[in-house]
DNA sequence: TGCGTCTCGCTAATATATCAGTTGTCCGAT
DNA sequence: ATCGGACAACTGATATATTAGCGAGACGCA
């Protein structure tokens, strides 16, 4: 066995960034905005001659959405993107409830003071952003913002990260029901009541308003697939 | 946009399984077994040779493990396969710590008898082969069934296929580790603990007997540092 | 008219070739 | 002796070609 080889990347020129993953990017972004809607067919002869990149890294690129569950590759026939699969919801939902409450538990019981501060600035950036309907990208960003020093405060940065590849069917049901009357006050109030809680030392406080606060994604899909029949499965 | 297209696929002659994913569960295998171990460069071209493919579907299987953690592709230069880090030890952890404490909050709160059932034949047969030192395979198998009929008792089979893919790492100290006295008996004693609280209707109590459970995991991971300092990666 | 089969065009998976970048070795200069 | 630069061999990313399979439409038969 070698003695220790370097375990990081030397500074040099190699490429930043793949074609697969500049693609990847594109089409996640498109897919997310419903530009690129449920059931359409995406023709890698097209895509290739729109991104001008060769076969292989949009290969790449669609494998990686189809582990998103954006795309469905049928093997020797045709690609698709995907419906809104309620399964596919309650277990990214189930995920993500998981994860957030053990980080706010931990938080709680050991605060980290740098993350705190960094989760109560956006939320005071959120909260002024509210009275300005123009600027819900902006919010949106601060909100993955404060989601992510949550993570931080516990360590878990990577896994914050890894979650927000699999939000791809939430993010989109989240952009159908846009803009939705209250959502945002909602949002901002389940921010501050989680972030009471963890400085109040309140484990299962803390975890309890974080449950009801991500409930909030997935409690109007019902609604959505009535409105939005085309964008989801069909039920058995 | 369309009528409802299907959403499964036809009976048909297609091929079950791409040559990729063949040689990826190979390979995962191999590493995992620690038969190929840290450090190791994996020449495309070689295992090309040995598994008798094209290099297409030999970088999909790569690409996919070291999604894995497992190898690690220097754009370039070389693949190796990646020696175990703590930092991603510790986030399989939380990541599993999570999800199994939220399945037994849910199964303590509301109960799915069949599931139950399942894990507790689980529990049985483990226990029968505690004496059979000879039977750890069978034992492993046990116990993945166990967590498995778990996380199907709320519905969430897949979230366990999910996670099962991120536990490389994890399944590398247990087979470094491994045989550890006492071990077996520890494992059975906690999926014990953890049933009898979840059949006791005590979701706090389940969480906890959960957690212990996963510890003991990662419990020895700096003795096995210790041990073979050549399999981890070098701490700062 | 409806159903089954066949054919052809299309697609994705794989094979092979080329390009882009890395790394190790050798040689020359100090 | 050491260090730096050049070059060649090697590797992974991408391009292109070929193979394997799908599915829709057309045709024939009952």
């Amino acid at each position: 066995m070698p003695d220790n080889p370097p375990h990081s990347r030397a500074a040099g020129k190699t490429r930043d960034r793949t074609v697969a993953r500049t693609v990847y990017d594109t089409l996640r972004r498109r897919i997310l905005d419903l530009d690129l809607v449920p059931d359409t067919t995406l023709s890698r002869t097209e895509l290739a001659k729109d991104f001008q990149v060769s076969l292989t890294p949009l290969r790449d690129a669609l494998q990686l959405l189809e582990q998103d569950g954006l795309v469905r590759i049928f093997p020797q026939s045709r690609t698709l993107v995907t419906r809104i699969d309620r399964r596919d919801l309650l277990e990214t939902h189930f995920l993500r409830v998981a994860a957030e409450t053990e980080v706010v538990r931990r938080l709680a019981r050991r605060p980290d003071m740098p993350a705190l501060k960094t989760a109560r600035a956006c939320l005071d950036k959120q909260t002024v952003l509210v009275a300005r309907p123009g600027r819900m990208d902006r919010f949106s960003d601060l909100d993955r913002q404060f989601h992510l020093a949550l993570f931080e405060g516990v360590g878990m940065g990577n896994v914050h990260a890894m979650l927000q590849r699999k939000l791809g069917s939430i993010l989109r049901c989240q952009r159908l029901d846009l803009p939705s009357p209250g959502k945002l006050q909602e949002i901002v109030a389940g921010h501050k009541d989680i972030l009471d809680r963890i400085e109040a030392a309140d484990p299962e406080g803390a975890a309890g308003a974080m449950r009801a606060h991500l409930s909030g994604s997935i409690s109007r899909v019902s609604a959505l697939r009535n409105k939005f029949p085309d964008y989801f499965v069909a039920e058995d």
